[in-house]
DNA sequence: ATAGTGCTTCGAGTTTACTCTAGGTCAAGG
DNA sequence: CCTTGACCTAGAGTAAACTCGAAGCACTAT
């Protein structure tokens, strides 16, 4: 089974500019054409994409993720390099996660302001300057 | 106890470009001013930064902070509109969280695969064209 | 008094990641 | 045959969020 661009950008929510931008950037380094220039994607083809998807959701610039490509296609020697890049990056990721949980708090405290007003006495002993309870 | 923009700008990882620019676009519409002109924080004011540090690493962009921080000056009329606006950033950010947890499954799964090459084996039936494992 | 430091504004420049336009090729259907 | 639609490239344009440079006050220390 093969895919053409536009079924690929309806699969991961992309437009196909963005896939073509991402294939011209070297994202992509190895997809297929068929015999009138089109590219054709397979289904491992669509496990590279989800991976450049997972990669940059996370905050991996597109230069990073190009430098990942890269290693890849070279084969076996960068291995190390690669491991070392995903280990680093699942670091960043996990910090991120860990903020978004910090900042979830500071949400909720807010939140829980504007619920319950009374809070707000107690929290900031009054209102603020301009009523800017938060 | 008041502090200087470098100071707050120290504290909050931000520079003193950022947080000038973020004056600019209006995220902090009540900040003091010395009798030089040079802008004084307080307490209250650093409250209000972290509050907007938070929106922005939660992903919420300027002009929303702003609406936010205009809704704040306003007064108690837009109470219920503020309150919209956090319980539905609520969301995303639990959106977010949820979709790193994901990514960070995928990321997991491709780091085993560098640990354990056999993995590699059962996951592709051997290797990739061009050996690019993943 | 004058040099240095830290602040000010205004506006221009930069980076990143798209996003779109123009003009063209190719294969199928009427 | 010719139109339609999906694809192609190259390159220009855009939006967001900074980031910086230039020129200039105000206070402090020598």
């Amino acid at each position: 089974m093969s895919y053409s661009i536009n079924e690929v950008a309806n699969k991961f929510g992309l437009s196909v500019h963005t896939l073509r931008y991402y294939d011209k950037e070297g994202l992509m380094p190895f997809i297929g054409r068929d015999k009138s220039g089109n590219r054709v994607f397979t289904e491992t083809d669509l496990n590279w994409v989800a991976m450049v998807c997972c990669l940059k959701d996370t905050g991996m610039s597109i230069k990073e993720i190009k430098k990942y490509a890269d290693w890849c296609t070279e084969g076996m020697q960068s291995i190390d390099e690669r491991k070392a890049m995903l280990a680093a990056h699942r670091k960043q990721v996990v910090k991120q996660i860990e903020d978004l949980h910090k900042n979830l708090e500071l949400i909720d405290s807010k939140i829980a302001v504007y619920e319950n007003p009374e809070l707000a006495q107690r929290l900031y002993g009054g209102l603020d300057k301009s009523a800017l309870i938060p």
